[in-house]
DNA sequence: CTTGATAATGCACGATATTGCATACTAAGC
DNA sequence: GCTTAGTATGCAATATCGTGCATTATCAAG
């Protein structure tokens, strides 16, 4: 990636979010820490951003408040999202759930990274644009647009000869009976779909989904290898799973 | 191959990619780099592209992004359609191409109307998450980042079961003898697949590309059954096209 | 066909830019 | 205070760049 590239994805990434962090910053574009200091030191001086302790903030300090207010909703799901894109390595196939926070998940993976996408959500590939060396297939199907995701018989053929690494799964509920559980019916199947045809599935759990259960059961809790919860988790759903052989990440 | 050839096909890849590297032109042009390096150089003082270390950026900043595409001569295209989306009518199964002209034709769609839009992007996808009445369906595939459409085989598999009754086709290019033509070999594939598939096409063909031709056909001019052009359109092109049974409507 | 002019190209070489690492310094939290 | 994380600086390795020059290709006029 030219230098210059890299400097203003730094300033788009800033204007989107509101904020950058330069070891975030340093994963994403695959360079050094200290390489991205100097690309902030440089557009600071410029005047295109505020630099600061640990990162950068934008010039202007109307626009950071509102960006900050904006963000800070969804530290959490930001957060987790930025767990999950960590866990993929290069040369994996991975398959990306519908959600915001697979969506957000999607925006932090690394720039540099060299893996394969599979999704059922329009709004991933569509992120997934802006990452040019991430091979990205869309899998088909009748478009829930409650959710906007593909679903239905179409979808669930077109997975068939689909092997894939990881599977993230987003959800509407986590719970410890209940297990994970969504919305719609034809949700439901199509995340046990793609569980099936993935080694190894990792759940994205945002605060308001724990402890919580919806219409639809996808699988018991044991069907995660992995969940990912928030920092302030309560440890009475967490350590029952631990127990049972569930990794439990903190984000 | 001739030096002004290198030149285009360098600023053609630097609107299609959004950069272009030197040592990637010299391998792909089988060029020494000071070659390449000459030529941005003479391109830069031109003012056709932006050079930087290690390649080149486009002139403007913004020229080579999708969103920017989707901007530019906005009225003729809003125009042209505005014209294709009131030719769909109720209870009728549809397809949407990719491009910009395909996008801006689903968002003036009729919020009431009932119809099915089958389509292999997802921008389109996501934009009719607005129509609660319009059954969507998405065709998957291996994505194609530079048209944001789906491709491949698999794209092409997943029509097998689809009958349309009207095909919406965007083009790169509308010519007397070349015919429709696309710059993607792959997508010209799709596009034929998908005329295959409707009992009727019809072309949306914006001013800038009538009379030109890209690289791969997609099929002779009466491949469509009408095509959708600007009212200012040369009347040597529609006339012979007219004759030969293809309806020319201007926006 | 030959010749001379012009353009295009590749190579050499010194100059500049970029990057990562080591080291010493500074800010922030406890 | 003290520890940790982040920072700045100097430096060396590498990549890229610009220039001058020799070689080759192209082409028009003789």
């Amino acid at each position: 990636m030219l230098t210059r590239q890299r400097k203003s994805e730094i300033l788009a990434q800033l204007q989107r979010d509101g904020q950058v962090i330069s070891k975030e910053l340093s994963e994403t574009f695959g360079v050094s820490e200290d390489t991205i200091r100097r690309d902030l030191r440089e557009l600071s001086s410029e005047g295109l951003l505020q630099r600061v302790h640990g990162g950068a903030l934008p010039a202007s300090p109307a626009v950071a408040d509102f960006a900050h207010r904006q963000s800070i909703e969804s530290v959490t799901k930001r957060a987790i999202a930025g767990v999950a894109a960590k866990m993929v390595t290069h040369g994996q196939v991975v398959i990306l759930d519908g959600g915001t926070t697979a969506v957000e998940m999607a925006r932090q993976l690394p720039k540099e990274l060299v893996t394969t996408v599979v999704t059922h959500s329009p709004s991933i590939a569509v992120e997934l644009v802006g990452h040019p060396k991430i091979e990205v297939i869309l899998i088909g199907g009748k478009l829930f647009k409650h959710s906007i995701v593909t679903v239905g018989a179409a979808a669930i053929e077109a997975l068939s000869h689909i092997r894939a690494d990881v599977y993230f799964m987003g959800v509407t509920g986590v719970h410890a009976s209940a297990g994970l559980s969504t919305g719609d019916l034809e949700e439901a199947y199509m995340k046990r779909a793609l569980a099936a045809h993935a080694a190894e599935t990792v759940v994205l759990a945002s605060s308001d989904k724990l402890n919580a259960a919806s219409q639809y059961m996808i699988g018991d809790l044991t069907l995660a290898s992995t969940i990912i919860v928030e920092k302030s988790t309560d440890v009475s759903l967490t350590n029952p799973l631990a127990a049972a052989g569930v990794t439990i990440i903190s984000a």
